[in-house]
RNA sequence: CGGGGCGUGGCGUAGCCUGGUAGCGCAUCCGGCUGGGGGCCGGAAGGUCGUCGGUUCAAAUCCGACCGCCCCGACCA
């Protein structure tokens, strides 16, 4: 997009959209407005500077990457990263009745986001404009037709956008969500990861899936000790004892906010994820200290989780299993048991705390997991903004209630690179006709004055009449040079007048998606082009 | 925040280790040729070497501080 000359870097994660690369955003921002309000949404305009004191009443006023600032009389003050305490103020005020809902309200908004590594472009930045909308219902059941409602436009918008794309469950956050999904565009420049089976979508941030099967041995009356000097790894334990890597029940000991040390089971083979285990944890944690552990579990590399005088929570892969064999540390030194069986042998929590791996099954169809785009969200808010900021209304009993909101945001900036990283090749962009910011490029070859030059303008013109956006590249330069760059910009079709065209009557007409060329008629004018035009992608 | 790297004409870079003349490619400007895949010839302009301080007869080069940017990780309501 750089090289395209579609954005310019002003600092880190701060970008300037130069003109082509604005048309594109401006293009993504009306095919967002146009299905916003054809779900009943209003627009609206909510400033980037605020006070600070509404995000003191939320409680979101502490947020690292909420820029703070003051006035010149000393005022705090914030630059807005979303804006519901703001809308929620509003339509604390303005709605009384239940008979003043349900309510949609958007606004196309710069965003600012202090964010501690932006990067990839003007994919993580951290100023950047995003739609979002808030709803307002008098119940869990209007908040779930809003949400539906938003589903079926942010289907639309993805698809009108030409992207490959998923909906996936997501992470509700620890804050009481009720239920969220984010819109996900595959690439390998994501930064996000989606587990996907046949009928299933998620963040691989929540995902659960059922896990591979594991061989276990050893299948004693009561748990063996094995001397395993020196050995602390997974990997060294189940080779020094011969047994695969998920026959090891693997400690992983946390320090919960509130219920303090306890020990996370997974089998060896998988990882702890650590937002499903906050979200089994209802709190947050963090790793205990080597002191920690030697203290309160034992010593370090062999710890597990018989005779652990610390809660034990077990991953559900483990439980699945149901079996005697597994190996865990004994809380000595230089020492393992083998034919460990969960609930004979200790008692435990049953959690689902791991990471899906690639190969799991969900209704037995095999898991993958690809890199994504998080291009847009939405999210079931509830009542946590309206509790905290008062926005409540009567119903027909006279009673005052608290209004139930969503929010959804979607990024024009991500949707137009999310386009470019699906669809570029090794000669540049190709966009999708719905997102490019011109419909077709006529390169003109030929000297200033020329008669081959003002063939091109007058196709030029009449493209232009028939309603098309159109690029006239009449610079002074090679054949070669205005060749690469249209290639770059990436404009869907591509018509060059030149010497040859004159002499036969045809000009040559490039699908940017493939390269594939075709002639056409010049005589014939702008009608052939445009037809050609509306069968491209 | 942890780790690594980089700041030299508009862009990309060499020079730094081993202190002494800032070099190259592209772009730009002028003249001409060429005109269907980044073409050619001739001429020209353009650099406080990120900033501040130190060492030295002498600093792009050595030392220190600061600023900025990039990458990996952590984080990302």
């Amino acid at each position: 997009m750089v090289r395209a000359g579609l954005i310019r870097q002003v600092g880190a994660g701060v970008w300037s959209w130069m003109p082509a690369g604005w048309r594109v955003h401006q293009r993504a921002v009306q095919i967002v407005r146009e299905e916003i309000d054809a779900i009943g949404g209003q627009e609206m305009l909510m400033p980037v500077l605020q006070p600070a004191e509404p995000w003191r009443r939320s409680g979101r006023y502490a947020i690292d990457e909420l820029f703070k600032l003051q006035d010149r009389r000393g005022a705090d003050m914030v630059l807005a990263m979303t804006h519901e305490e703001v809308v929620t103020l509003h339509v604390a005020q303005v709605v009384r009745s239940y008979r003043d809902l349900p309510l949609i309200l958007y606004h196309f908004q710069v965003k600012e986001r202090d964010e501690p590594r932006p990067r990839a472009g003007v994919l993580r930045t951290r100023e950047f404009v995003m739609k979002d909308s808030y709803t307002f219902d008098r119940d869990a059941e209007g908040l779930a037709a809003a949400y539906d409602k938003h589903v079926t436009a942010y289907d639309r918008i993805l698809d009108r956008c030409g992207l490959e794309w998923y909906r996936v469950e997501s992470d509700v956050g620890m804050m009481g969500g009720l239920g969220a999904h984010e819109y996900m565009a595959p690439c390998p420049a994501g930064e996000n990861e989606v587990a996907l089976a046949p009928g299933y979508a998620a963040n691989v941030e929540v995902a659960s899936a059922e896990p591979a099967a594991v061989e276990l041995a050893g299948a004693g009356e009561a748990p063996e000790e094995v001397a395993t000097p020196g050995l602390t790894t997974v990997d060294e334990v189940a080779g020094a004892l011969g047994v695969p890597a998920g026959a090891l029940l693997k400690a992983y000991p946390v320090v919960g906010d509130a219920r303090g040390l306890v020990m996370v089971i997974v089998r060896g083979d998988h990882r702890v994820n650590e937002i499903k285990l906050a979200n089994a944890l209802g709190e947050g944690f963090r790793p205990a200290t080597a002191q920690e552990v030697g203290e309160g579990i034992g010593p370090g590399g062999f710890i597990g989780p018989v005779g652990a005088s610390v809660p034990v929570l077990l991953d559900a892969a483990v439980g699945a299993d149901g079996e005697t064999g597994y190996v865990t540390g004994a809380n000595r030194p230089d020492a393992h048991l083998r034919g460990v069986r969960p609930g004979r042998d200790f008692s435990f929590e049953a959690v689902d705390v791991r990471r899906v791996e690639a190969g799991d099954t969900v209704n037995g169809h095999a898991l993958r997991i690809e890199p994504a785009i998080e291009v847009g969200n939405i999210f079931k808010l509830g009542t946590r903004y309206s509790d905290a900021l008062d926005a409540t209304y009567l119903d027909e009993q006279g009673a005052e209630r608290a209004i139930w909101m969503g929010s959804y945001g979607i990024g024009p900036a991500r949707l137009a690179a999310a386009a470019v990283e699906q669809y570029a090749d090794d000669r540049g962009i190709s966009w999708p006709r719905s997102l490019a910011p011109f419909d077709i490029e006529v390169v003109a070859i030929g000297k200033p004055g020329s008669s081959e030059l003002a063939a091109a303008e007058r196709l030029y013109h009449e493209l232009h009449e028939a309603g098309m956006r159109t690029l006239l590249d009449d610079r002074e330069a090679g054949p070669g040079e205005k060749f690469a760059d249209a290639e770059l910009l990436g404009c869907p079709l591509r018509l060059t007048v030149g010497r040859r065209t004159l002499e036969s009557g045809r000009l040559e007409a490039q699908v940017r998606r493939g390269r594939e060329s075709r002639e056409l008629a010049l005589d014939a004018g702008a009608g052939p082009a445009v037809e050609l035009w509306r069968t491209l992608p």
